[in-house]
DNA sequence: GGATCGCCTTGACACAGATCAAACGGATCG
DNA sequence: CGATCCGTTTGATCTGTGTCAAGGCGATCC
């Protein structure tokens, strides 16, 4: 698995930019020293899979930059995809020998990884990571639960429209955005992408977006720059119970 | 909400029936006296709302006995479930105020209760529970992706023998079976409970366990009690990897 | 003993989304 | 500049599952 050298800027704890949300962010000055010494860089361009359902797995991570996707894969080839990593989510599991889930960096990545062994260490003598992991985790098992209710229950349209709203959402976050009604930004997933996520093929999902368009909830300029011009109109079609959040 | 009064054969922690897989799994004995001191059983009966999604929540517990579902509906009527607890599993969030999911009690259920501000506070203090709470939580984040799977990319078909093959599994966990190639047991979900665990209609899941039976994958005693003959040859059904483990 | 109720099964039909197929548009390459 | 490729769109058709409807079975109640 080639993988890029390192980024030039090589930080500081101090100055990451995902400090303060990631898995570190309850730790004090000294824990942050600790952890200091302990990281290193990884970086992925677009596409490469960062590591195989199965492999073994030594390190954990957190993603500073980029995007990532969990996915798992029948025998058959049917696909779904179970974890979308944004900055500051954490991959791998503490305890854990071997890679559950097939892990790919959707765009270019740069990850903050820790060799296992010394990051659980770690976790048993300063509490503030295991509380922050556990706060992380608790708060994917609710996104997972909400996944859950869309590929069980919602229509394809529903999906759609809750997949933009969520992307809208994660990015306005990202990006420190003030709250507003309406949404501009870049879709990192490809139609086929998409599908894996929804559970539906890619004519589906572009069929929908058409649909979308045609119905003035959304437009699209040149296959990825998505604009939603009035998120409240959008969130009516995800079929969520109304004021799920504003996109920020 | 009424509530059945205590079980009459109170327990000490010592000889809880899940003293050693439920959050407590890690205490020592100083640390398992002092949850003694703080908890509290409650009873509910078959059907009954343990608490309503949206409704504050100023407890914690462990299943002790019986079976609770969390479920999500939407507006109009939808439901899906995600989430199926058994004996020591985990309900409520601590830092939450506000359930997420409605939890119902699939039968009647015991579980071992403890008020939401004293929990955070032994968290805080023993980092045992908290440890044991993040191992309990990463291992239903694994089993809600692969519900995911099943429910974005699986058949009506695969649907039903993937949650046979998985009731069948935990209860022989349950009751400690020796592993067997053949399992019985009794289904604890209506063929409509059955149905929003899968994402499919009460109909639907009817004709695909009639299908199964007229297979001789499986055989049914008077709706409930169901027999798997060869438990190898429901696996190849569910569409999961091979080997992905015997019913115990 | 019959009436009622909850849960389940089965049938007929409809439809949302899958499948198969063709073609488009922009980027890259020679 | 044309050729190729990848991601995407759109059309035609098929099919698995949903929907609507009727009826069965066993338990409980009067």
């Amino acid at each position: 698995m080639a993988q890029l050298s390192p980024p030039n800027d090589m930080r500081q704890c101090g100055e990451c930019p995902i400090r303060h949300r990631a898995v570190c962010a309850r730790c004090d000055a000294d824990e942050l020293a600790v952890l200091d010494q302990m990281k290193y860089y990884r970086s992925f361009e677009a596409g490469q899979t960062v590591i195989w359902s199965g492999d073994r797995m030594d390190f954990v991570a957190s993603v500073v930059t980029g995007i990532a996707k969990l996915t798992q894969t029948m025998e058959d080839g049917r696909r779904q995809m179970v974890g979308l990593l944004m900055p500051s989510d954490f991959v791998g599991r503490p305890g854990r020998q071997v890679a559950a889930y097939d892990v790919t960096a959707v765009n270019d990545v740069v990850m903050c990884c820790f060799r296992k062994k010394p990051f659980e260490d770690l976790m048993a003598r300063t509490p503030h990571v295991a509380q922050r992991l556990l706060e992380m985790t608790l708060d994917e098992l609710d996104a997972a639960r909400e996944w859950m209710l869309l590929l069980g229950r919602k229509t394809a349209r529903e999906k759609i429209a809750s997949l933009l709203a969520i992307i809208a959402r994660r990015e306005a976050v990202l990006k420190a955005r003030a709250p507003s009604s309406s949404a501009v930004f870049d879709l990192p997933l490809t139609r086929e992408e998409m599908a894996d996520y929804l559970g539906l093929t890619l004519e589906t999902v572009s069929r929908q977006i058409s649909a979308l368009k045609r119905d003035g909830l959304i437009t699209i300029e040149g296959n990825r720059r998505v604009t939603i011009p009035d998120f409240n109109l959008l969130m009516e079609v995800t079929g969520d119970d109304s004021d799920g959040g504003m996109p920020a």
